[in-house]
RNA sequence: GGGCGAUUGGCGCAGUGGUAGCGCAGCAGCUUUACACGCUGUGGGUCGGGGGUUCGAAUCCCUCAUCGCCCACCA
C-alpha cells in the first residue's frame, strides 16, 4: 500500500483485477439464486461473427451491455450476459474459401463439401475465438462459462427443429421466384442482404420495328404535335416514328442492353396514346441478331407499370432478369429466357458474340451489337440504384430460381407487442404513471419498448409490409436445410412396397402424421406434390395411399425429419438431401432461448427468458430483432426482451461511417492498450447520447485516460493523508461532520439520483457526465481542496472528515485507483454504503423498492463494479 | 417518390414558453507537497433562414434550406 505509481496504469490492474473477477466467478448467473429478493436481470449478447474483429462499433455495444450488466448487480440482481458468437454463412465461407484458394489454388468445389466444411471448422477451432478474447479485453462482464455457437450441435438441432415444425404449419415453402442471386458467391440473398447503391450507368435508347408494319392508313403517328396540355392520359412528345417506307419503329431506353436477348415483349401503358394503338403488335427484337425474323418476334402488352414519363414511354420486358419484368411477365403469361449463368456471364441463349462473356463485358458488346445494326439511338449518361450484395459487395443479379421461402409467423403479436408513441405518454421517466395508465386496453407494462422510440414505427412499418423470407442459401457452411426428397412413380403396384422399403410403416397405414410429443426427436413431415400440376396432395383426403388407379403418377415427395435414421434410410432408398443451408439469420432469430436450453423448460430459461434488455445497432432491426421476437412468440409463447435499445452507429469527428476503406476506423485494441479498457470505453460512452450518432474522437479516449488518472491520484492522496485505512471500514460519527462533509454527501446523493435517472434512460452519456461532474468538479476540485485545509490543522477531531468524503466518492464510483493499490477487497461496495451510517444521514434518493439508486459506478470501469466474490 | 432524424460559441452536447448552459479545445497565469493525464483564471453564441402564435420563443405552429439515415420494382 506504499508505493503508488504516480499514473495511472491500466493494463495491470485492469488484467489483474479481471482475472480476480473471473477467478471468483462473478459473472457466472446461478438461476437458483433468482428469488423475490433477488430478481433476475438478462441480456443476450448480439452474437459477433466468427470471422469478426472488434471494431468501435463493439466497443460502444458491448460497453452499454457490460453497464447495464453491472449496475444490474450493483442493484443486487442475478445477472446472466450470455455471449457467444455467430457462424456467420457467407462470410465465413468467403473467408476460408480465399484462403484455401491462396494457399492451394483450389475452389471448395475442388474439395468438396465434406472437407470444405472440415477446414472451416479447423479455421474456426483456430481464429474463431478471436472477438471472444478481445471482448474479454475491453472488460466485458459475461458469462463465459456459457459461451454459445449458432454451429454448436444442440443449436443446430433447435435449427432443424423450427424448420420441421414450421414446414409442417405450412409457413415454410418452396418456390421458384424471382430472387437476389449474389453471383460472386452464387447464392440467393433475402431482400434484407442487399444494399443499393447510386450507380454511374449509362441510359441506351435503341429503336425496335414493328413487325406488323407498314400499318393500315388510317393509323397516324401523334409525333408530338398538339400539345393538349389539360386533361387525364395526356402523354408526354415523342411516340413511334414512321420512317418513309412506312415502317413503324419504337424507341426504347435501357441501362441493361445485354438482357436483350432475354426480352418476351415490350410494354407501354396502356392510357398511353402515342402507343396504345400498337398493344397486340410485335416489335422484332434486335438481338441475338442470327436467329430468323420469327424468333425475334416479341408481342407488344399493355401494362399499368409502364410510366409515361421515363425514357420514351416503353419498356423492354425482361422476364428472366428483372424483377419487375417478371411480374409483368406473370400477368400477361409471358414465357421467361434465362440467358445467364449463375455466375453472371452470358449463355448460349444470347447469342453467339455475347455468350461466355461476363455481363459488364456483355453490356458494352451489346451496344456494339446495336451500334452495327443501326439501332442504337443514343446514350446518356444516367445515374441509378443499384442492388448489391452486401457480402460479397458486387451487384447482385435477379434470378429465377428454385428456393425455400418462410412466411413469417407471429407476424400480428409481434406487430402489437411494441409500444408506439402514442400508446401511452410520459414514460421511462415515470414509471408509476405507466401502471395507471389503464386507457389503453393493452396493459403498457406488458409492452416491450425501444429506445429511441421512434424505432418502434420504422419496425411496425416493416412488419406491416412484410414478404416471406427466402431462407435457403447455396451455401456450405451453415445449417443444412433437414429435407429429404425424390421423385417417385407410384403405382397400384408398387406403392405399398415403396412406402415400407422406406420404412413408414406408419404412413402406410395411412398414418402420415407421426407423433411429434411422443418423441420431438423423431419430428417429421412429409409433403408430396404431383409432378404433373405441381399441387400438393393430400395423401389421406386423396386416398394416394393406398393408391389407386386414378392417382397413379410421378410424385415429388419432400420429408422433412429430425431423424437421423430416417434420413439414413431415406437416403438408402434413393433420396436426396437438399444441398442448401439455412440463411445466417435463420439461426440467430431462435438467439435469445436457443441458447438458454430450449426446448427444454431449463432453470435458465424459466428464470432468465424473457431477456431484460437488447442492446443492438439499429441496421439489424429487420434482419435481427424483429424475426427474434416473432420466434419468441411462436415458440416461446412470449416477447425474447423487454426493452431495446438501438445504438447510434459510430462515425469519425467529421461525420463520415466508419469503414475499412476510409481507413478512419480506428483499432480498439490499440486504443486499449495505449489509454487503458476503461478510458476507451469512457471515452465512447461520453459521446454516446441516446438515439444520434455516435461521433468518435480519440480525444474523448484520451479525456477518459485523464478521468481515470485523476480518480487513481485521488486514491492515492487518500492513501498518503489516511491514517493506515482504518476509518474506511469504521462509522462514521454523525456529530463529527463539518459543513463540507454535509454538502459533498449531498451533491453524492443527488448525483447518485440523476446518475440512475440517466441509466434507466439509456442515455449514457449523461451518465458519464454526472459522474465526471461529480468526481471532478465537485469532489477532487472541492471538496479534496477544502479537506487539505483541515488536514493542516492538528488532525484530532477533525479526522474523519476527508475520509467520510473519500469513501463516499469512491462508493459512488469505484475508483479502479481503489481497486488496484487496496488489498483484493472486491471493491468498495455498494451493501457497505447502503448499510453505513451515511445513508441515514442523507435525503435518500427516492429509491425504488429494488434498492436502485446506489450503483452507478460500473459507467467507466469495469473495476468498479460488484466484485462480490460469493453470492449472498 | 415516401418516412424519420439532425441543425445551439472552434468541436461534442444539454436546455421543450420567461433575459443562453456544460465539457473539450482556445487564451493568460501557475514545478501550490494526489494528479501537467494537473491547478487557477478568462474570452467566445443575434440558438440554420424566413414567417406566424404570444406580453414574451432556442423552446409552440407553418415554410424553406442544408446534412444524414431508412423504406420503395421507374426500365
Amino acid at each position: 500500500m506504499s508505493e503508488i505509481p504516480k499514473a495511472y496504469e491500466p493494463q495491470a490492474v485492469e488484467e489483474k483485477w479481471y482475472q480476480f473477477w473471473l477467478d471468483q466467478k462473478c459473472f457466472v448467473a446461478d438461476p437458483a439464486r433468482v428469488n423475490e429478493k433477488r430478481p433476475a436481470y438478462s441480456i443476450v449478447i448480439p452474437p459477433p461473427n466468427v470471422t469478426g474483429v472488434l471494431h468501435m462499433g463493439h466497443v460502444l455495444n458491448n460497453t452499454i451491455q457490460d453497464i447495464l450488466a453491472r449496475k444490474a448487480r450493483m442493484d443486487g440482481k442475478e445477472v446472466l450476459w450470455l455471449p457467444g458468437t455467430d457462424h456467420a454463412g457467407i462470410a465465413t465461407e468467403g473467408l476460408v474459401s480465399k484462403q484455401i484458394w491462396k494457399e492451394e489454388k483450389k475452389s471448395k468445389r475442388d474439395i468438396g463439401r465434406e472437407e470444405f466444411i472440415k477446414r472451416v471448422w479447423k479455421w474456426k477451432e483456430k481464429h474463431g475465438g478471436i472477438i471472444i478474447s478481445q471482448l474479454k479485453k475491453l472488460g466485458c462482464s459475461c458469462d463465459w462459462t456459457r459461451e454459445r455457437f449458432t454451429m454448436d450441435a444442440d443449436y443446430l438441432r433447435n435449427v432443424q427443429r423450427v424448420f420441421v415444425d414450421l414446414y409442417k404449419k405450412g409457413l415454410i415453402y418452396r418456390g421458384k421466384r424471382m430472387v437476389n442471386w449474389c453471383p460472386a458467391t452464387q447464392t440467393a440473398l433475402s431482400d434484407e442482404e442487399v444494399i443499393m447503391k447510386e450507380q454511374k450507368a449509362s441510359l441506351y435508347y435503341f429503336k425496335v420495328e414493328v413487325a406488323e408494319s407498314p400499318l393500315t392508313p388510317s393509323f397516324s403517328p401523334s409525333g408530338g404535335e398538339g400539345a393538349r396540355r389539360a386533361g387525364e392520359g395526356d402523354s408526354p412528345p415523342g411516340g413511334p416514328v414512321t420512317d418513309a417506307e412506312g415502317h413503324v419503329w419504337l424507341t426504347i431506353a435501357t441501362t441493361r442492353p445485354e438482357t436483350i436477348p432475354g426480352d418476351t415483349a415490350v410494354a407501354v401503358n396502356p392510357k398511353d396514346k402515342r402507343y396504345a394503338h400498337l398493344i397486340g403488335k410485335h416489335v422484332l427484337r434486335p438481338l441475338p441478331s442470327e436467329l430468323p425474323r420469327e424468333q425475334k418476334l416479341i408481342p407488344i402488352i399493355g401494362d399499368e407499370h409502364v410510366d409515361f414519363e421515363f425514357g420514351t414511354g416503353v419498356l423492354k420486358v425482361t422476364p428472366a432478369h428483372d424483377k419487375a419484368d417478371f411480374e409483368i411477365g406473370q400477368r400477361h403469361k409471358l414465357p421467361t429466357i434465362d440467358i445467364m449463368n449463375p455466375n453472371a456471364t452470358m449463355n448460349a441463349l444470347a447469342g453467339k458474340t455475347l455468350a461466355g462473356l461476363d455481363r459488364f463485358e456483355a453490356r458494352i458488346a451489346a451496344v456494339e451489337l446495336l451500334r452495327e445494326l443501326n439501332a442504337l439511338e443514343k446514350e446518356e449518361p444516367y445515374v441509378n440504384n443499384v442492388g448489391f450484395s452486401e457480402r460479397a459487395d458486387v451487384p447482385i443479379e435477379p434470378r429465377l430460381s428454385e428456393q425455400w421461402f418462410l412466411k413469417y409467423p407471429s407476424v400480428d403479436k409481434a406487430r402489437a407487442c411494441v409500444e408506439q408513441e402514442d400508446d401511452s405518454v410520459g414514460r421511462a421517466s415515470s414509471r408509476a404513471a405507466c401502471a395507471q395508465d389503464s386507457s389503453s386496453t393493452a396493459s403498457p407494462s406488458q409492452k416491450m419498448r425501444f429506445f429511441p422510440q421512434r424505432w418502434a414505427r420504422v419496425y411496425g412499418h416493416w412488419l406491416a409490409n412484410i414478404q416471406d423470407w427466402c431462407i435457403s442459401r447455396q451455401l456450405w457452411w451453415g445449417h443444412r436445410i433437414p429435407v429429404w426428397r425424390k421423385r417417385v412413380r407410384l403405382t397400384e403396384a408398387n406403392s405399398t412396397e415403396e412406402l415400407l422399403k422406406w420404412g413408414w410403416d406408419d404412413f402406410v397405414k395411412g398414418n402420415w402424421e407421426k407423433d411429434a410429443n411422443k418423441n420431438p426427436d423423431e419430428l417429421t413431415f412429409i409433403r408430396i406434390f404431383r409432378v404433373t400440376d405441381g399441387k400438393e396432395v393430400d395423401p389421406k383426403a386423396e386416398s394416394l395411399m393406398p393408391i389407386v388407379r386414378e392417382t397413379e403418377g410421378d410424385y415429388e415427395i419432400f420429408a422433412a425429419t429430425l431423424s437421423s435414421k430416417l434420413a439414413k434410410n431415406l437416403e438408402a432408398c434413393g433420396f436426396t438431401h437438399d444441398a442448401d443451408v439455412l440463411d445466417t439469420w435463420f439461426s440467430a432469430w431462435l438467439w435469445p432461448f436457443a441458447t438458454m436450453g430450449w426446448p427444454e423448460r431449463t432453470g435458465t430459461l424459466k428464470k432468465f427468458y424473457p431477456t431484460t434488455d437488447l442492446v443492438t445497432a439499429p441496421e439489424i432491426i429487420f434482419f435481427w430483432v424483429a424475426r427474434m421476437i416473432m420466434a419468441g412468440y411462436e415458440y416461446m409463447g412470449e416477447m425474447p426482451f423487454k426493452n431495446v435499445y438501438f445504438t447510434g452507429i459510430i462515425r469519425d469527428k467529421l461525420g463520415r461511417k466508419m469503414s475499412k476503406s476510409l481507413g478512419n476506423s480506428p483499432d480498439p485494441l490499440d486504443l486499449i492498450g495505449k489509454y487503458g479498457a476503461d478510458a476507451v470505453r469512457f471515452g465512447v460512452m461520453r459521446s454516446a447520447p441516446l438515439g444520434q450518432d455516435v461521433l468518435f474522437d480519440e480525444q474523448q479516449v484520451e479525456l477518459g485516460r485523464n478521468f481515470c488518472n485523476k480518480l487513481w491520484n485521488a486514491c492515492r492522496f487518500r492513501q498518503m493523508v489516511g491514517s493506515a485505512g482504518s476509518s474506511i471500514e469504521g462509522e462514521i460519527d454523525p456529530a463529527l461532520l463539518t459543513s463540507d462533509d454535509k454538502w459533498i454527501l449531498l451533491r453524492l446523493d443527488q448525483s447518485i439520483r440523476e446518475l440512475t435517472t440517466a441509466l434507466a434512460e439509456y442515455k449514457f452519456n449523461e451518465a458519464a457526465q454526472t459522474l465526471y461532474r461529480f468526481f471532478w468538479s465537485e469532489y477532487c476540485d472541492w471538496y479534496l481542496e477544502a479537506s487539505k485545509a483541515v488536514l493542516s490543522r492538528p488532525a484530532s477531531e477533525t479526522s474523519s472528515s476527508p475520509l467520510t468524503g473519500e469513501r463516499a466518492g469512491l462508493e459512488g464510483k469505484n475508483v479502479p485507483g481503489q481497486a488496484g493499490a487496496t488489498p483484493p477487497h472486491p471493491g468498495p461496495s455498494d451493501v457497505e454504503l447502503r448499510n453505513s451510517p451515511t445513508a441515514n444521514l442523507l435525503p435518500l434518493p427516492a429509491r425504488n423498492e429494488r434498492g436502485e439508486g446506489r450503483g452507478e459506478g460500473n459507467l467507466q470501469q469495469k473495476h468498479s463494479s460488484s466484485p462480490r466474490p460469493s453470492p449472498p
